[in-house]
DNA sequence: TATGAATGAGAATTCATTCAT
DNA sequence: CATGAATGAATTCTCATTCAT
């Protein structure tokens, strides 16, 4: 695990992968694809990867790591609850813009990730969303947040307005709206509904 | 066309393709298995069907028609656009709560479907979701929701938010709240923000 | 077997598939596609007939005795072996013309007959070209062809010359020769070769 | 392409092809028989040849080269057209006596190979036929073949009886003459006919 | 007899994975 | 480490044949 991450060719293939997974899905993408992508052979995927599913949680585990740590970054110097809100949602649009073959993975494969890959927990999604879910607690303590408001239904009902509208961009071909204008608008809406 | 419709097997395969769609996803169900749910040959199957793709296109256009059929129904006699959203959002959940196979498959087959089913244009769907729209451009005449809020965004953010609730909702275990509790928590956030 | 051909679908059966089997070949034709040809259920061909392979071994006795019976009328009359010959040449082209779809399987289908049909000999055939080796050895012994021709190749000669030119003949779109004028000349160039 | 010719593989399948195909018939023969008589795995035979069609091109015209190369150099020496003729039919029936296989499948196979292999033109052997075309012009203008025999015509003939005799020849256990006997038989029956 | 829906054995083909070089 | 030819298990789909109506 440590040997085969110092290898620029386990990188190679996780970004072939990404660029195949995300126009063909995962079942529809062979290996050989994949090892074409990257300029290997069929059998060095191997080396680095134990078979096909772990290219894909590997990939995921490893951009979603990333994802986490900006975000972090991007929010940690905001103290109103509000406003970090505000900032998650156009952090998660911005990602989205800079890295759209990633996005269709885990809008689109990732969803039914557990339906084929029965150990595999999705934990780094789970702390993505509970990004949210921690703002929402914190702006409720401050008192700025209905105290009604479920964090743990509202960090869903939040997310899953950001996803559907990215998704939705994503794929159309004439960006009509600026992504920031979105972003603006959804945690707008989010906001005035949660606030006291 | 019709004469398959009028036999009692074409639906006995589309409800077992449901729970095993549901199930195992699309690529990892095998007509085998389907067949062996609907208790029928495999060779029947291909009676009733084209193809694999084409069961899980003809489960989501029976389903979807009747999902369309019965939201125009509970809307219908509703004058007040925010009343509607809320009863669109209790009704979509609803039906969720009903039929959970079916909005798996939605949420996570569907998704997918542009991948390998090019031909296919997910018409039904588009429909549900201008619902939405509608009632929000109705709000906005009346006066009632915000014009700079731009319908083809904020429809998607509803069904956004409402879609990732139900999909939590859905692969929970332990039903922790009552769905028409979500529903009126989603549609509350959503009014607010949107309202003048 | 003397019951069945006292109906009329036993023929129609026979016909339509004399039709379909010219068309696509034996492995390529289907049972409904036979059935649809001679308008009856699929079902009921196997009233008629043991199975596929029965449909081709029936057809072809059926005919092949026609044939059969046919020629003997067409010989009968004429006394000079060379005449014979010539009257063979003709009579045959002359069926294949008025035949195309049934010289179609004798020449192709039938040619593989021995592969998917152990038990079946072509006892007909045999009786068919049998024909031809009678009137060289008639020939022979009234003087007129060569002694040191051997009747069961020359047989085989003659019809081959025969065979290979019809089966152009009918594929050809364009007819370029007159069926007769190519009966002609070929019984011409056989017959100088044999002739003492 | 290339490669694939390269590769010791690649001809261990024709050959085991050729004996599979002339045992059983192009469509009795199963890829995995192939597979076996060749002995490598049946997904082997898909890296080198496309699917069960292009095993039947392929062994065709690889052979066929080998036939068409073989006769050119048989005849090349002879000035005589007659005695072109003769070595023709020599050589033809030479060559099916030392690859039975191969002549069955060219016989048999092939004659049907319009009804399965819609795009596949048979020009080899085509070019085969016209070797004896050749000769005939060349005779007519010689002034030593017979100006009224029509070369599309009496090339067909020939072909039809040498290759009906080598029928009867390959499939008889018992040989009762000489191949090379009925050559000459053959040769001088048509020759005396077609002679000025 | 006639029907045609249902059957299920059978076959071609694919592709993740291995392993000798 | 890297390769890519070879493998063969697995799966979709076809279609001759049957049999209840």
């Amino acid at each position: 695990m440590s040997k085969r991450k110092n290898n620029e060719k386990y990188y190679r293939i996780i970004e072939a992968a990404t660029r195949v997974f995300a126009k063909k899905g995962f079942y529809q993408s062979k290996i050989s694809e994949i090892a074409r992508a990257a300029q290997v052979a069929d059998g060095t995927i191997y080396i680095y990867f134990e078979n096909k599913d772990d290219i894909l949680i590997s990939l995921f585990e490893e951009q979603m790591q990333a994802v986490l740590d900006n975000m972090a970054v991007q929010i940690s110097g905001i103290d109103d609850p509000a406003k970090k809100l505000e900032r998650f949602a156009s952090t998660h649009l911005g990602l989205i813009e800079k890295n759209k073959d990633m996005a269709e993975i885990i809008q689109v494969e990732l969803r039914q990730s557990g339906k084929f890959m029965k150990e595999y927990k999705n934990e780094k999604f789970s702390q993505y969303l509970n990004i949210i879910e921690d703002i929402i607690r914190e702006g409720q303590e401050q008192g700025l947040f209905r105290k009604d408001v479920i964090p743990g239904v509202a960090k869903r009902a939040f997310f899953g307005a950001l996803d559907e509208v990215s998704r939705c961009w994503v794929l159309s071909r004439r960006r009509r709206y600026d992504i920031r204008t979105v972003a603006k608008q959804i945690s707008e809406y989010f906001l005035s509904g949660i606030k006291t």
